[in-house]
DNA sequence: TTTCAATATGTTTTAAAATGAATACTGTTG
DNA sequence: CAACAGTATTCATTTTAAAACATATTGAAA
């Protein structure tokens, strides 16, 4: 072998719907971070995120989602809050699965990458 | 089956090297616009994407490459021109190639997806 | 040795996205 | 029934990236 620059395959992959990207790496994240923290605000909060495109993300997957991904608790005690729903839970199962089957393959297909 | 929304999977790839990301679908377009008309003049226009904006990205893909994808011809008749290297017709090559088998794979994949 | 079209490069404009600030609303709880 | 913290929404500001503009430079060929 001659040189030997290091090349790799990078993969990145969503979920569409009829009107377009409906879910990819980033809101599962932002999904992830409503489990944990309890409401959007903190979830934004976490990822460095404007709080109003957290919540456009939110309701945009809830709106194209079968049923709501996410459920949000308006007023009451602590002003509310947002928790996932089962739904909301099995799409990031459901996503991850995915993903790491793709990665993987993906990752076998970079063998002898010369450019 | 309950209610049946159209989900699918989409998959967007790319060389990865040290620096980053090395290429993409992107400039495997801008080689073959190149390939087809002779000068990255042309082929920026054939994309509508602005010269400079393709000079750049040319740049960028032969210095990072282990030897350069496109070859620059500069002055004289016409006042020069681009053309692929070998290294660029065998980059599109097995760029599509790696593409293909991933797509194909991640079709598979998308199977009963639910939201 | 002038012409020509393409490369090469810096500067300026424009457009798009993201962010930030401000404000009303909600409903449980003390 | 007032306080509270998060949702909901609008508007102004900032940031960022892309495009547009402008101008050298190059070298074969007429």
């Amino acid at each position: 072998m001659t040189s030997d620059k290091k090349y790799k395959i990078e993969v990145r992959l969503w979920i569409e719907e009829t009107e377009g990207p409906f879910l990819g790496i980033g809101k599962i994240w932002l999904l992830e971070n409503i489990r944990k923290t309890g409401s959007i605000t903190n979830a934004a909060k976490e990822m460095k995120m404007a709080y109003r495109q957290a919540w456009q993300l939110v309701q945009e997957m809830n709106q194209r989602a079968e049923s709501p991904l996410v459920e949000k608790l308006l007023g009451g005690k602590g002003g509310g809050g947002a928790k996932l729903t089962e739904a909301g839970e099995r799409a990031i199962s459901l996503f991850y699965e995915v993903e790491k089957r793709i990665k993987d393959f993906a990752q076998k297909e970079t063998q002898n990458l010369k450019f």
